[in-house]
DNA sequence: AATGAATTCAACCGCGTTTAG
DNA sequence: CCTAAACGCGGTTGAATTCAT
């Protein structure tokens, strides 16, 4: 009855994971693609438990993943979906399908919350209204106003509806079109929006440096994998060409990485030296105006933009690799599900009223 | 140069959910 | 339907690294 056990648990070595582990890994799911991970140690002979396998893959090995610094958008929308979603950091991943939940996890409490920290006393300070925790690490515990946050929020769902229009209105708008779009600055790996390298979205050099020129191996056997193996996750899962080398010139390029100067702060070189000169409450607002700040230079998005990014970036829920591609069914229930049942536990039953009735137009 | 504090992030832990048998 | 293991997720930890003194 029940399941075997995937690993017995004598023997299983913990802690991190070595190039030769790694390239173990790689090598075997190259070969039979990620899943099924409870043979993975038996079948690799690894020390290692499954539930250690999955996540070495997912969160490190694993093509498409993105690493390094966050751009700015990318941080926006974490903001943003944070505190639309609360901590649900597989579901604000799943909006930023090359960063891993852990990434995004790590990036929200080791800089945004700071930052956001950071912006809250600056704007406390002019108000001389400091509240006594300040930041709490909880989107809701922001001392924003409660009414702000309803402005906020109804705006969201406001854009949320208007993509919804305009989906159903245009003619199945191409919406890998909208991914690609969307993932621009991603593909650009390495270099920022001006085409320039991105030496200063480096905040601190990679703390596997050492390991990092050992992952040039890594970096080849996924560049074969790439060039042999059809059946790889990069089709299989919908990672494509581009992400997967995406990833081989990250890992290639960690060895580098010891050499960029530290220090830089967090924003891109574009936006950040724009955000430099706004006023706390500019930068404030701008971080979680993500739809609707016009005052920010770097907000300049159109409003058809964010509505591409909004679709976009639905739209990469079914990249996932998690996730199966519903082949060009248009993720209007996704959409749906996000208005109502997400956005319900933090919204306004005036909020959720709204977005009930005016999305049941649409269905 | 040495040392302690602070920061970062990969990996682990534990819990709830899903699923195979 | 029941049981137990796999799976997935969020929170936490601790080693490695950087920064400040």
């Amino acid at each position: 009855m029940g399941r075997p056990p995937c690993c017995d648990k004598v023997g299983v070595k913990k802690g991190p994971w070595t190039p030769e582990e790694d390239i173990i890994l790689v090598s075997y799911i190259q070969e039979h693609g990620p899943g099924n991970w409870r043979s993975v140690p038996t079948n690799t002979g690894l020390l290692r438990c499954s539930k250690s396998c999955r996540l070495r893959w997912t969160n490190y090995l694993r093509p498409g993943i993105k690493r390094g610094n966050f751009t700015d958008h990318e941080e926006k929308m974490i903001i943003h979906l944070q505190a639309l979603l609360g901590n649900r950091w597989a579901a604000i991943a799943s909006y930023l399908p090359q960063r891993t939940d852990n990434d995004i996890k790590n990036y929200w409490n080791t800089h945004l919350k700071k930052k956001l920290r950071k912006l809250q006393t600056g704007l406390d300070g002019h108000d001389h209204r400091n509240s006594q925790d300040g930041f709490s690490g909880n989107s809701h515990d922001q001392p924003i106003s409660k009414g702000q946050w309803e402005r906020r929020l109804q705006t969201d769902i406001h854009m949320a509806k208007q993509a919804l229009c305009e989906a159903l209105s245009l003619d199945k708008p191409p919406t890998h079109d909208l991914h690609l779009q969307d993932l621009k600055p991603s593909i650009n790996l390495g270099y920022n929006n001006n085409g320039q390298p991105n030496t200063n979205t480096c905040s601190r050099p990679h703390q596997a440096s050492t390991y990092a020129s050992n992952t040039e191996n890594i970096a080849k056997l996924l560049e074969s994998w790439m060039k042999n193996s059809p059946k790889g996750p990069s089709s299989a899962q919908n990672h494509n060409q581009t992400n997967s080398e995406t990833n081989l010139h990250q890992i290639s390029s960690f060895k580098n990485k010891k050499n960029i100067a530290a220090g830089c702060s967090v924003s891109t070189s574009s936006e950040g030296a724009q955000s430099a000169t706004t006023t706390p409450e500019q930068a404030f607002d701008s971080l979680f105006s993500f739809n609707s700040s016009t005052s920010d230079v770097s907000q300049s998005m159109s409003v058809d933009e964010n509505n591409a990014n909004f679709t976009a970036e639905t739209s990469c829920l079914f990249q996932d690799e998690s996730k199966p591609n519903l082949e060009g069914q248009v993720p209007l229930t996704l959409l749906e599900k996000w208005l109502l049942d997400d956005a319900a536990p933090h919204a306004h039953e005036d909020l959720i009223n709204m977005s009930l009735e005016n999305t049941s137009v649409l269905f």
